[in-house]
DNA sequence: CTCCTTGGTCAACGGTTGTTGACTTTCAAG
DNA sequence: CTTGAAAGTCAACAACCGTTGACCAAGGAG
């Protein structure tokens, strides 16, 4: 059943989305979101309730990780590298994301189950051991690529091509996955 | 020739790194760190002018990146890595400009020129070309870490010992500044 | 048409923030 | 001791924030 109130709700959701990641949490007003889709802030808080309710709803995150197990094995960390570089095409939720966590600890809280919920099975199906390391440093490359290129703007980390990306990250990648097990 | 407030102007300055560094820079009030310093908001602005001119004087990073033509070309890696993990112990200062400049962008600048002026110098030494290529890739993977180990505390990351660190992080590095160009 | 749910507007609240200027205290130089 | 600059206190400002409740408009059901 649809409600009349559907494309005002959808409205709110995408100009939320658009200042979270582009301004980060604390930065980001319910008026600016209204404002965008202009509507009354007080649409904001009866359809979201407060502005924390209304960035958990924004900031529902996918990662789609590619199933690994259909790909070569030698090729699994280029396939993973060039997936970052296209995931995030028209959808900024990681980036309101990694803004946000970075202040908010409610919201680095909802990153670390993100990231060991749908990081973590993938890994398992090729990694030879030490699961959670291995998804975690794969998470320290990613996560470092991303704020350097998209966030902070590092002129020779946005300079760099797909095919870069692959050819540089790829290895990397290919060995926190595949590395036979490391002794501490 | 000292002054009589440089004890209150270093209490305003300390008080102002652990709140930068823990809460970022909007979260951050010149009040709250007045009190931390026990004394009252408005001498932060007669000394500090404002709170954008305070956060410029507190948060002057030097990475203190080691002199690598000193060490043998296949240990560079493994040393820098073993530098990133001990260059912030009893130092907040990264972590607050990297809180404060996922969301402003007049602190991202700052963080490109410092990475830029720091970083470029010292890869120009051991690197065979494509030397900015090569530091932004360094700073991917360093900054990636140290946001998922200090910022958004990913367990396993966390977990990682010194000797972790730098078996895996290690050759990451050494590859990235010292394998043979790669074209585009 | 009437009624009542739903969608939407408006003005205001209490609180917090960066910042300012007037005021008082301290203290060393004359 | 006197004096005047420096150090520090206090109260308030204007702006902005999230949030609320009273109010109006529409539009389908009976």
């Amino acid at each position: 059943m649809a409600r009349r109130s559907d494309v005002t709700r959808q409205a709110i959701l995408e100009a939320a989305r658009e200042r979270f990641a582009s301004d980060g949490y604390e930065r980001t007003t319910i008026r600016a979101i209204a404002a965008d889709a202009g509507i009354d802030p007080a649409m904001v808080m009866r359809y979201y309730g407060n502005k924390e309710n209304l960035f958990s709803v924004a900031a529902d995150l996918d990662l789609r990780v590619p199933d690994l197990t259909e790909v070569p094995r030698a090729d699994i960390g280029a396939v993973l590298a060039r997936h970052v570089m296209t995931r995030w095409e028209g959808d900024e939720t990681l980036m309101a994301l990694l803004r946000a966590g970075v202040t908010n600890p409610a919201i680095a809280e909802r990153m670390r189950s993100i990231f060991a919920a749908q990081l973590g099975p993938v890994v398992v199906t090729v990694a030879p051991g030490q699961v959670e390391t291995r998804a975690g440093l794969v998470s320290t490359q990613v996560l470092g690529f991303t704020l350097c290129r998209y966030i902070l703007k590092f002129p020779p980390v946005v300079a760099m091509s797909v095919e870069d990306v692959v050819r540089w990250l790829g290895p990397t990648l290919q060995r926190y996955l595949t590395e036979p097990e490391v002794l501490a």
